[in-house]
DNA sequence: CAATAACCGAGACGGTACGTCTCGTCTTACG
DNA sequence: CGTAAGACGAGACGTACCGTCTCGGTTATTG
């Protein structure tokens, strides 16, 4: 029998099978890609070096991955997956506050946040991979932007005709803006800003 | 003296002498560097191609620039001088409504936007690049954002405990926002939208 | 032996069995390299392309064969048993005339002898498989080349005390050199003139 | 033009320059390729490590040679230069004698001789290098093995209604027919014998 | 007449070398 | 001394095969 391989199946090489890929070859893809980025930058995330600190073939990423940035954006979904989650406590300046927050936090300290800002680099350079970074992240992310908003608005906490999404853009946008272009710190002040700008608008409207 | 050279810049061919840089080739690297990027992306942009299509020699690009980012902000700044006037009409709606308008304008419709664009983008690879970005336009552009504010601060149209920097965040944030992260358009209802909101908020405070 | 192999399985499919191999592969190995060789030369004999154009597992040809030139020798082996045969009409003169005719056909317009002179190429290459080739091949086909002589010899037609190797060498050597070295045409005329040499120097001996 | 390359080409260092390559380079090609090939066989000879051995970059070695036996022909071609005299002392006995003793030597001893194998061996496999060597060396070597009968015919010492390419054949075909088939040892033995052979047939005809 | 064992096609795997591309440096010759 | 030209060392690119390995299926022999 194999009872070796059954006991510590994570151990086991995989040289190939039949019926689908190596996750074990896909993971350390993933995460060569990611820790790369973190400790050389972008451009110390190329293929090879991707193949090489992961102990991979070249091929074996060539046929699965197109290019380093569809590997980058691999890896943040897989990381990004549990970070966001949006809060639920009933109130809309509360929750605000806490989702603004831990959005700046998930976009300033973590790696994900880092792998997030160099694929943005990258959309301002692709306007290919700009509509796939679209299609696979951002557009589910400003669902979740908006789900507060949304939900708030379902209880009658604000008013009906509100317009969302504009709203939104002015929730995120500065934080973003502060991210991509200034660089200046984003600390609870000024997206409690954010949140007070809103609710003063929301209220009046 | 440089006569001959802006009489007929085309047909003379300079190669060296002894005073000094040739201004034409200066010119001729900044122009390629800016139709490439427009015209064949910013992974089109290479120093080769610079040099190739300005008739230039590489060396010559390298005793000059380091990298082909500095190439194009060179060239972004040359072109940017005039395109971002600070309007005065002595009301503070008016001017933010023209401003914002004007610079949506700028870095959606301009050439010299696209290349800011590629030039942020890049920002977000390389810190080292981003701190130079900094330095040499985005400061003094965040004083310009800063300007119609200020003005109104002076005239007495708007209080003068106004956190005007985080006021400026919230203003053009959105647009950038839209610009480098959703795509979506800008048009004036939401620049519009972003001065009535300011003047909501400095209208209370 | 290979007389088993030969002579049980029949054409049907084999996808395997307990005890024995598909002859049915086997056959479609050996066609398919041969075939490889004629159409696309020796670099487009691949043990990837021969797997694929005989229909068979990568896995199936390396349990089997090490190398491609190992393949190629028994295809060659196959097809070559049949086409050398030694003549004897009891004249030694019309008997070599016949037989270095024969053979300059085999070598320069058969498959097998285009197969040769690519295993003759890899020989120059590859010591090992020189001797492979020696053994399995030339050391028999040098017994086969002295077989015309020897005949003449013990029929007392040649004298007894003749340097039988060294005569072989000066009859078959110039059309090998011929076929691997100048490339010129070995015609009729040339063969009978390498015999006629031949008869003048054992006449005289 | 180039009287300094040629003046002083050893020593110094050569990084490019505007008209013309790198004799540096060149040889350091030529040496690396040749003692390769001695050293590791034609299988140990690839272009990486000829370009890591002669410390000089790949595109370096492609932008003059195009595949490696194109390398190995010219580092031949400057060796065997010198090495293939012939010779002349006013008898033909004795120069035949003395050239294809020579030429032996020159195949199988030295490093020329070795390199000379593997590229008639890749000639088998490659129908246009095959072209190339002939109109690079061999073609010129027929000539020269021409040489001493030719010279021999014009002095009178032999018919001259001899058919000298046919004659020649003879004369080195088994050389190299033990050479490339068979790897017999040739001795002076069996150079001498085909002298003899050669004069018996040239004294009766 | 099931269980077993050897062989089969398929194809993913870690690798090596390929030939191409661009980088940034260096040397030369000209003006 | 700045220029145009362009060869150079370096190294990443994406591709082709290598030889190894696992998988699931097929069949002949065995128990």
């Amino acid at each position: 029998m194999r009872s070796d391989d059954v006991a510590d199946p994570a151990a086991r090489r995989h040289h190939g099978n039949r019926h689908g890929r190596s996750e074990h070859a896909r993971r350390a893809v993933l995460e060569a890609a990611d820790d790369l980025l973190v400790e050389k930058g972008f451009a110390g995330v190329t293929i090879e070096a991707i193949a090489s600190s992961a102990g991979v073939a070249k091929q074996t990423i060539y046929r699965w991955w197109s290019t380093k940035t569809d590997i980058l954006l691999d890896a943040f979904l897989q990381d990004a997956a549990e970070d966001l989650a949006v809060p639920d406590h009933g109130e809309v300046g509360a929750d605000l506050r806490d989702y603004l927050s831990s959005l700046t936090h998930f976009l300033t300290r973590s790696d994900a946040g880092a792998v997030l800002r160099a694929l943005l680099g990258q959309a301002q350079h692709d306007p290919a991979f700009a509509a796939v970074l679209r299609a696979r992240f951002l557009d589910e992310q400003h669902d979740r932007d908006r789900l507060v908003i949304e939900r708030a608005v379902h209880r009658g906490q604000l008013p009906a005709d509100l317009d969302v999404p504009a709203e939104v853009d002015q929730l995120v946008g500065p934080i973003y803006y502060r991210l991509l272009v200034t660089g200046d710190r984003i600390d609870e002040h000024f997206t409690d800003r954010l949140v007070a700008a809103f609710l003063q608008r929301a209220g009046r409207s």
